[in-house]
Parts: structure tokens; sequence; C-alpha cells
DNA sequence: AAGAGCCTTATTGTCGACAATTTGTTTACC
DNA sequence: GGTAAACAAATTGTCGACAATAAGGCTCTT
């Protein structure tokens, strides 16, 4: 693999679990130095950083860890409601009922995952991704994949602590209510379920971690 | 300027105006050469061209211009459809009497274009974008004009040959038609009437530049 | 003590060079 | 004649260096 590609999966996953606070600067010279390579890929990675929303350049052109911000949850996962929900619906005209089985298979996994399990947040996390994959996969729009995956990436900082705070079961049944709709060959109620299932996320999200009672 | 964003910019617009074509390798030996400058600036104006989707890389490393495809209209348009239709029903809850003056403002300028004016594709072009933008602008969602702004950067090289083969008077009823209905105050009128704009255009689009019968 | 102008230091922007990889071409073999 | 190995050319990935720019600190003046 590239030096590049390393270095960018390293700070990109330092940035989402917390490690790297937002507002911190990221040096070329000292990243360079600590990551054991020249500036070149360190700038690249960089670079890439920027144009996906992890970091941005201040006027003086030091760069810094983007902050989180309640309006940013609920600006992105609002776009996600309309995107989401607009590719369950075109996908609802051409699922086959074998890709409506795997959409059980994928929610019936998910329910068996046991929170006991040490990894059960990437287990939950690689199936929910597939999960909502399918659906811009199959929304017979190429462009909505790229968009929905870049939204999704922008936003992993704030799924990877709703991860460690949810319950999963209302999901599995938003999941249920979705499937439950397609079966019926009801587009507008699978959309409709799409985006009360991603509104919960974001009402999850933003209770628990900017809207918490001072306990 | 940086050398980087001018390389870029230079590059970009030879993409958009069709001098490079779809399939052309861009190696950074050679435009580093011809302008006249060393390969980093140019390596990192490609990196942001390959983030844009102006250019991608083939297996082998190399990269070229993205080719065009009446799929690609389809689907960036059918996205554009949904956003900006869902911003005009955002931001039609909260734009002013004022705001929707500056709208009517802006599309009479447009109106008063003549096409007898060399510079006529340029004005309509921004003044165009400006009504576009406005809306994006207003819905509340900040990370809405930065996905509208992703997908219309996108589709310039087909904006701008739309530029040039459409009579305007259709986009100027369509916008008149929004204006209208925010007067009214009637946001599922308007969200309506601007899915319907930007289906016009992705049809005009299609039927000039794929469907074109064998003439 | 507050602010303006220098000096030092940290950081980025750009360069040329080399190593690694891929492509294209020639040569040898069946 | 066609295929494979060997070589040459083109291209990218990475490096270290230097120049340009901005930040932080120092002195001097008021």
């Amino acid at each position: 693999m590239n030096i590049k590609t390393r270095i960018y999966k390293q700070i990109r996953d330092e940035i989402i679990y917390g490690k790297l606070m937002p507002g911190e600067r990221l040096p070329e010279t000292k990243l360079s130095k600590t990551l054991g390579c020249s500036r070149a890929p360190v700038r690249e990675a960089i670079n890439q950083l920027e144009s996906e929303g992890f970091v941005f350049r201040k006027p003086n052109r030091r760069v810094v860890v983007n902050k989180s911000s309640p309006e940013e949850i609920i600006d992105y996962y609002s776009l996600l409601e309309v995107l989401e929900g607009q590719a369950v619906g075109w996908a609802a005209n051409h699922l086959t009922s074998q890709d409506i089985d795997k959409l059980e298979d994928m929610n019936n996994s998910m329910k068996k995952i046991s929170t006991n399990d040490k990894t059960y947040i990437q287990k939950w996390a690689s199936l929910n991704v597939a999960f909502h994959r399918f659906f811009s996969e199959k929304s017979g729009n190429e462009k909505m994949v790229w968009l929905v995956d870049e939204i999704r990436l922008r936003i992993t900082r704030y799924r990877y602590l709703s991860f460690m705070i949810t319950t999963f079961n209302d999901y599995i049944k938003d999941h249920e209510a979705i499937i439950e709709a397609l079966r019926q060959r009801d587009a507008v109620k699978a959309k409709a379920a799409m985006k009360r299932h991603i509104s919960r996320a974001k009402k999850v999200l933003l209770n628990h971690f900017f809207y918490m009672p001072e306990a």
C-alpha cells in the first residue's frame, strides 16, 4: 500500500476515534517526523482529509481538525434523510424478492450480535453500513452511491459515538419496517420508514451528546 | 495566487471547455513542462481534479480525463432535482419578501441579456448560478450548499454546452413559476416547480447531445 | 502599560533528484 | 509467424532542500 494511503487512514482514524481533537493543528513537518516519512505523502493525505471535511485550512494556511457541532449533525443527517429516503423510493421499484431476503438476512445477523462480543461495535457497524449501502446501490443512480458514501464518511465520527450509546433494538425494528414496506411493494411507505429511521438516529445522537441535561 | 490553484483552474477549464478530451492522459511530467513549473503543484492540482470527478486514476495509476455519458447526466441531474427541490422547500419557510424580490431581480436581469452580447453566456451563467445558489444558501442547511455546489461543479461541462443550445425563455418562465409559488407561500408548489425546471434542463441536454437524430 | 517596528522561528509552497513501477519495443527462441 | 524474455523509455511515488510566508517574541517609543 502507498505511504500516502497509510498516513491518510491513520490520521483519519485518529480524528474519528477522538485521539486528535477538534482545533488541533496538523503541521506537516511534525507529522512526517512522527510517522517516519517525508512531507510529500503527509501533504497529500492532508489534502484528501481536507476535501473530505475532516480538517480545514484556516486563513493563515494552518490546517486544523474540524470541530463537531450539533448543527453539523443536523445538517448531515437531514440530507441523509432526503437522499437515502429517495434511494429507497427508487430502489423499491426494481428490488427482487431475493434482494429483500438479503436485506432481511443482514438485519437478522444484526439482531444476533451479542454485546458480550468484544468486537460487537465493529460487527454492527459493518453490517449496518452494508444494509444502508444496499439501497443506494440498487437505486439505479450511480452518483447516489457516491453522494451517500461521501456524507456517511463525514459523519463517521458521530456514528462511532452513536454505536456506543444505543440499544440497537429500535434500529432493528426500523429496518424491519422498511423491509416490510418493500415486501408490500409500497415505495412511499418504505421511503417514509427510512426517513423516520434516519431521523431517529439523528435525535439519539443529538440528545446524548449535545443536549444532555446537566447531570 | 498559488501555482497549484492556477494550474488547477487551467486544467479544469480545459476539461470543461472540451480542449482536453475524455480518455486523454495527464502525465505530470509533461504537464509540468508545458505549464512551466515543477511536478509538485501539478500533482496537487490533479489530486483535486480527481476528488472532484474531472479525472480518474486507471488501475495502472495513469490519470485520464473522465468521459461524459448520458447516464452521468441523468444521475447528476436527478440528484439535483431531489436536492434543490428540497432546498426550495426548506427555504420557502423563511424567505422574506425582500429575498423574493431579489430573486425576481435576478430573473429579470437574465431576461434582459441579449444574445448579441458576446459575453452573454458568461453573464447568463453567473446569474443563473446565483439564482440557484440562493435557495441552498437560504435552506438553513449549510451542508446543502456544499452538496449542491459539489454536484454543480461536476456538471459544469454539460451546462456549458447547454448554454450554447438553449433558448433561455423556458428557463426564465420556470424561474417565474418558482417565484410565483414562493410569493404564495406555497412550499410544495415551489418545490415541484424547481423539480420540473431541473428536469427540463436534464431533458434538453439529453436530447441535444446524446439522442440526436442522425442528421 | 500599550502599540509599532524589527528579529527569530515555525510552517508551508515549490523545486529537482532518485527509486520503484509500468509500458513499449526489441530480440531470441520454438 | 507467433510467443516469451530482456531491455529501454516513460511515469509515478517519495525524498531532502531551499525559498516564501506567517506567527511569536523582543525592543523601543510614547
